[in-house]
DNA sequence: TATGGCCTGTGG
DNA sequence: CCACAGGCCATA
């Protein structure tokens, strides 16, 4: 499920279902997901949504005191939604809100966050500029990369250093740029952090308009390098290379994709 | 910067 | 059996 355009739908999803509603119970169903403090989750309810929405990977939901709940799906969660108490399978956490309102946070991994920020507290986490944000641009996400070292493939997946990209799509704007993943992230040109950033919004747009159509498109389709390992590049019909970085696969065209 | 851990499931 | 999974954090 979860990169940038997967959890902003998500977060579309639970906004059209809960806001205005009122929560009236939260239960835990899984230990890992009790790690929460349920004393924080508890003040939660009887208040009401003002909305629901994402910010960088994250979905918040703010309710009236300032309170906001803050769940991260990482790997494999999503929302289910429904008028019914039953719950669907690898169901976490239940939330129940009036009007006959079911959610469930579903995550087959059980590796899902939930968090709450009381009113007036501070937002620790330290997350860097929205990918999808238009006032970003490639100067400044040059500036952000510069005396890294590191490939610029993990530079991507450094949240700190730019919000949003995931492992699906570090792969797919780097190839759409035409820039080698392990190219060190301070050294690109300017020339290039700019295809980069176009790269990544192609990625992205993609992916947004993916969501309202066949969600079950096979990976082969809806990806040109991603998940292809040793089929033909879609621009130079070259076999599409997989290698980790990381402990992460990163695949890309060895044809196009130059140092 | 690398490594292991968190969790469960799927596919070779 | 093993490798791997669209994320992130703790630790050395």
């Amino acid at each position: 499920m979860p990169e940038l355009p997967e959890v902003d739908a998500a977060a579309r999803q639970l906004d059209a279902a809960i806001r205005g509603r009122v929560l009236r119970a939260v239960s835990l169903l899984h230990p890992a997901i009790r790690r929460v403090d349920e004393a924080r989750l508890s003040s939660l309810v009887g208040q009401r949504v003002v909305k629901a929405a994402r910010v960088a990977k994250w979905q918040e939901v703010t309710f009236e005191r300032g309170d906001v709940l803050v769940v991260h799906f990482r790997m494999t969660g999503d929302w289910a939604v429904s008028a019914t108490s039953a719950g669907p399978p690898h169901a976490r956490a239940h939330f129940a809100f009036s009007g006959r309102c079911h959610v469930w946070l579903v995550d087959p991994r059980a590796l899902a966050r939930l968090g709450v920020r009381l009113a007036g507290e501070a937002d620790t986490s330290r997350a860097g500029p929205d990918a999808m944000d238009p006032a970003l641009d490639a100067t400044q996400l040059r500036a952000r990369f510069r005396g890294r070292r590191a490939a610029i493939k993990q530079v991507l997946l450094d949240q700190q250093v730019l919000a949003g990209v995931g492992n699906i799509y570090a792969s797919e704007a780097l190839w759409h740029a035409r820039i080698h993943p392990a190219a060190p992230a301070g050294q690109l040109s300017a020339a290039r952090v700019a295809r980069l950033l176009t790269g990544i919004r192609w990625a992205m747009d993609l992916a947004f308009a993916e969501q309202g159509r066949h969600q079950y498109g096979t990976a082969t389709a809806r990806f040109r390098v991603y998940d292809r390992e040793g089929l033909p590049c879609e621009r130079c019909g070259s076999a599409i290379a997989r290698t980790v970085q990381g402990q992460r696969s990163t695949y890309w065209c060895r044809r196009c994709q130059r140092a």
